[in-house]
DNA sequence: TAAATTCGTCTATTGATATAGACATCTATA
DNA sequence: TATAGATGTCTATATCAATAGACGAATTTA
């Protein structure tokens, strides 16, 4: 009967530095509600004990969550939570944006960043039942809530059948708007993939991350009723600023 | 209408080493078939130039991919991916270690670890809904397909109820057997909140991870059909080895 | 007002990370 | 068998990451 392992400590020499992995640890702790908004942290000099590592290294953790807009340090008074828990976004049968948000945030909406039509690389041809090669309208998304990004989409669509979808997407801000436009009244999510990598540089700008942060990555197949695939997508959030709650279909 | 940015550059000053970045990527290009199992890798120099780094730096990365055993490099042939592609772990209402992994692997079983009698923490009270403090069985498991772990969890359970439950599960080594036996034929997964964060000291050792390693976590309640919470647990899962599937409920 | 607490800055030192270049060693092939 | 192409090893240097200690500056508390 082993007790649950004491998750503090820190690894040395892994690519990861120390004060990235405090910065985690930090994040971490405000998620699951260890450190409670709008209350002081520790001092630095109690985190540097209860991590062991050296004063300094807490304060550069602490610098890089202060320039992520997590925390605010104050001299003489302390270092302070700003941010609010983890987006807890819904993921499930009728995952829409613009539902599931509701009462987390005071303000969302999804923006139109680029579309352009293309011809269907493999896994998209795949994803949508087309032939290789066919043309596909991609439109790239940015999903935001109390003006931070959320989440970053690029969504496929058969070209023939969605022409100037992208148009109506521009107008309406929304996907499930845009697809009853053509007819589509209803949608349920066909197949949902979901792993987790360190942000590349275009994470990074896409997202308005600090390098070294990790996002969650879906690619999922969106299908009417009946089963017929009308969107295939990939989509990427900060794991730091989002959880996927995984609801009932 | 822009193109698709391309990913493959590198941060610096990150807090993540360019060397674990690249393995990182590297890992990526396998998983999603760019660079196909049993076969060669482009040599170091196309691989630094293709990164921007240092050759030396990619000699690192792929250094710390070999130890991982992901790869297996040959003097004056080349460098070879052993791996294969990322196990795909089926998330849904029922889902169950032993269904959805057939066909992939060859051997897969459940292990427990620990067990222990203890009072509910404010979570899994809320979870079990049961009064904080309330005694609670908790089962730690580790998931093994092909001799590689490929999960970690906790299990919760009411020990009033399910008293014994340890000893079951050492028997059958299966949580579902195990339920059986307290007369629970069916159960659901009635919610799932999924995150990512790097792995902690103790996903290392738990999970046989390399320290840099990313780990998804799922918190997840089980429950009868009735909606009567069974079970409250948090598993963890390397990414660099699984991606989840969210199958239709 | 004085003291204690806390964050901010500075210097110095050590080890890990990254670059650069040269050359050895092994393998496949012309 | 000679050569090209690949990984392996070595030296050297510059920068980043981490530790250590001292002290300054702002705030709260006694």
């Amino acid at each position: 009967m082993i007790g649950r392992p004491a998750a503090d400590r820190i690894e040395r020499r892994s690519g990861v530095s120390l004060w990235r992995q405090i910065a985690d640890k930090i994040l971490h702790a405000i998620a699951i509600g260890d450190f409670a908004e709008n209350t002081a942290l520790p001092p630095e000099v109690a985190l540097a004990e209860r991590y062991g590592v050296n004063r300094h290294t807490v304060r550069s953790a602490i610098s890089a969550l202060v320039q992520e807009g997590v925390l605010r340090a104050e001299q003489g008074r302390g270092t302070f939570v700003l941010s609010r828990k983890r987006l807890s976004y819904p993921i499930g049968a009728r995952t829409r944006f613009s539902t599931g948000l509701q009462g987390q945030t005071s303000e969302r909406h999804i923006v139109l960043l680029a579309s352009s039509v293309e011809p269907a690389s493999q896994r998209v041809a795949e994803g949508l039942g087309l032939a290789r090669g066919a043309e596909v309208i991609r439109l790239e998304t940015r999903g935001e809530a109390d003006g931070r990004a959320v989440s970053r989409a690029a969504g496929w669509f058969e070209a023939r059948r969605f022409a100037g979808i992208d148009a109506v997407m521009a107008e309406t801000g929304s996907i499930t708007a845009s697809l009853a436009r053509f007819g589509i009244d209803d949608y349920l999510r066909q197949s949902t993939v979901l792993s987790a990598r360190h942000a590349d540089a275009a994470d990074l700008a896409d997202l308005d991350l600090q390098p070294g942060a990790i996002v969650l990555v879906t690619v999922a197949v969106n299908a009417t009723p009946d089963g017929q695939p009308i969107q295939f997508s990939e989509s990427r959030f900060p794991a730091e600023r989002v959880e996927l709650r995984l609801s009932a279909l």
